[in-house]
RNA sequence: GCGCCCGUAGCUCAAUGGAUAGAGCAUCGGCCUUCUAAGCCGGUGGUUGCAGGUUCGACCCCUGCCGGGCGCGCCA
């Protein structure tokens, strides 16, 4: 529908620049910018569906006063395209655009011939974009916020999806490094213990029930195979670690696949390692001058500088170069590569396979980690602003008005498994995407999981199951299933709830080109308030058949946007509740 | 000390540089012999942290303060 003003305004605009109207200073800013104007939704249903600036935006450079070239921009359209649309100069040289009823119902059966395609566009076809989320490590199960990360990234690709993008979903295992070997040692621990020695705990280990079951399970595979290896072995049996962080990435993969995410890949941090990865993309950097050794100097102000700040010389990216606080360290010292530098080597990895944005979500907590990776990526590249990180605030699981503690050194750690059990799939999705992912979430487990009106999922799931309910109602009574006629839909609550669902379209699109799904969950909370209103005011089983039949279709066409929007979310539309 | 995020109604949060800043919760008052009340209607509630600047126009962009969160070499 916006596509629709667009063109009116272009097509005008055009027109003005042909008849020598206008001064050349408005011809050029014309091609410099393709007029810059924008058409958006006004706030104020009373200045139309759609209003545009161009006028206010052109009046300097055409040498007009605001008002003036709105009219002649007015004068300027084609008026065989303008029906059903009525146009008028507002306030300080506004264009507003009213669309006409008659054109504001002919979206119902545009909505119903598109059905499960209605919202969908091709404005990202070409585009392939790799998203890459959750990422938990390996060395436990998922918590909260990892849910949160799982449902916004996953509600991202589903975006990107729908407006053509090619998207593929990976998951990074971080299964290197010092964690690793922690987690080895944990087991071995507990795995011993379990045998009814007595055993001192490693100096580091996992405190987690969960290492307890993960032991358990091996010593039914090993038997008493690992019972005197000594438990606080730096480097513990290959076949030990494996064991557990297989236990581990089932466990997740078990959480993530019942909220219905699904990996294309599951890249592997080791595999870095092991095939030379990390060599390669540091001889890469090293060849365009990124590296450099040098002594860090130490973070100021952080409390007594002491012990460890040794001064040595380290293999150093020139992050600096490229907006980053300091230069960053790529080997420890013990030779080993750091984190960093697997990090490197991996979005390296991904930078060659071909796709035309990546997109990382990380959790607020590795903010401090974004100029670097960005930097790394655009010194590979050459490609500013092709990694996106959306990062995502904390959630703050609270019950019966109190907060829940979470900490995995308390034991008191709250798993996604266990609020997963406790609310569903569908209540810890629509709350987790309810929020802006820079904004924190409050995560009330009584309320997402009550049965009330205060519950925002239930209040947007009524909504479509009560659109099926009518259907279900009507072969009841035995009605006439007939087409009817939209004429009659004349009501202004009638009207405005078209008006909402002809905005679906844009909303998606906005949401997906910016990685915002909380836009679609605002919306179709919107929705639901709208409709749930017009379903209370209005019957839709009237005695006249052709009311009955277009109040259906109104009917049908909401349900239809609803689905659509909770789908685009991952949660479930039911039929009946 | 530095970097990133945030500061909007009593609370939790929306608002693509536009016109009179919106929802939910809370609070107060109404609506079920009707297609599901898991719903609806109405009232109360604001100097958008403060001070400047940019412009036709700023919650939004810029600068400086104030307050909160996260992070700050060889953890991941």
């Amino acid at each position: 529908m916006r596509e629709i003003v667009i063109g009116l305004v272009t097509r005008a605009l055009e027109r003005l620049r042909g008849t020598g109207d206008l001064s050349e200073s408005l011809n050029e800013t014309f091609l410099q910018n393709n007029a810059g104007f924008k058409v958006e939704r006004p706030r104020e249903r009373t200045h139309g569906d759609f209003s545009t600036n161009a006028a206010l935006i052109l009046a300097r450079p055409a040498g007009m006063k605001p008002r003036d070239l709105a009219q002649h921009l007015l004068d300027a359209m084609p008026v065989e395209e303008l029906l059903g649309v009525r146009c008028e100069i507002a306030g300080p040289g506004f264009l507003n655009f009213h669309i006409a009823p008659e054109r504001l119902r002919a979206l119902i059966p545009e909505i119903l011939a598109r059905g499960r395609a209605y919202g969908r566009s091709r404005r990202g076809v070409g585009e392939r974009v790799l998203v890459e989320f959750v990422s938990a490590n390996p060395t436990g199960p998922m918590h909260v916020g990892h849910g949160r990360g799982a449902v916004t990234g996953d509600a991202i690709a589903r975006l990107l999806e729908a407006i053509g993008c090619t998207v593929e979903r990976e998951y990074y295992i971080n299964d290197a490094g010092a964690q690793i070997d922690v987690l080895g040692r944990s087991v071995l621990y507990r795995y011993q213990e379990s045998l009814g020695r007595t055993v001192v705990p490693p100096a580091d280990y996992y405190p987690g029930e969960y290492v307890i079951d993960i032991a358990r399970a091996m010593h039914a595979r090993d038997g008493e195979r690992w019972a005197s290896i000594p438990v606080d072995i730096p480097k513990p049996p290959v076949e030990v670690i494996d064991f557990a962080i297989d236990w581990v990435m089932r466990e997740i993969r078990t959480d993530l696949e019942s909220m219905d995410i699904h990996f294309d890949t599951w890249f592997s941090e080791r595999t870095l390692h092991a095939d030379g990865g990390i060599q390669r993309a540091l001889d890469h950097l090293a060849a365009n001058d990124w590296l450099h050794e040098g002594v860090l100097e130490p973070p100021k102000g952080r409390e007594p500088a002491t012990e460890e700040m040794d001064g040595r010389v380290h293999l150093l990216f020139r992050a600096t170069r490229l907006g980053d606080d300091s230069d960053r360290p790529l080997l420890k010292a013990d030779g080993s590569p750091t984190y960093f530098a697997a990090d490197i080597a991996y979005h390296y990895d991904k930078a060659q396979r071909g796709y035309t944005r990546l997109i990382d979500v990380w959790g607020a907590d590795h903010g401090g980690y974004v100029k670097r990776v960005q930097a790394a990526i655009e010194a590979m590249t050459g490609k500013k602003d092709f990694l996106d990180v959306v990062l995502t605030q904390m959630v703050n699981l609270t019950q019966g008005g109190k907060q829940v503690r979470m900490s995995k050194r308390a034991g008191t750690f709250v798993t996604l498994r266990e609020v997963l059990d406790e609310t569903g799939s569908d209540a810890v999705r629509f709350w987790f995407l309810g929020r802006s992912s820079g904004a924190g979430v409050d995560f009330d487990l009584d309320l997402a999981k009550s049965r009330s009106n205060d519950n925002p999922v239930y209040y947007v799931q009524y909504a479509h199951a009560r659109v099926h309910a009518v259907q279900v109602k009507l072969k009841e009574r035995e009605l006439e299933d007939l087409p009817g006629d939209l004429e009659l839909l004349t009501a202004e609550e009638e009207l405005n709830l078209i008006r909402m669902l002809g905005q679906y379209p844009e909303v998606v699109e906005g949401a997906a080109l910016s990685h915002e799904p909380h836009r679609v969950t605002y919306y179709l909370s919107e929705l639901a308030a709208i409709f749930h209103g017009y379903y209370n005011q209005y019957r839709i089983l009237e005695e006249d058949p052709a009311l009955r039949g277009a109040r259906l279709s109104l009917l049908r066409a909401t349900g239809q946007v609803i689905a659509n929007g909770l789908n685009v979310l991952g949660v479930n539309a039911p039929v009946s509740m």
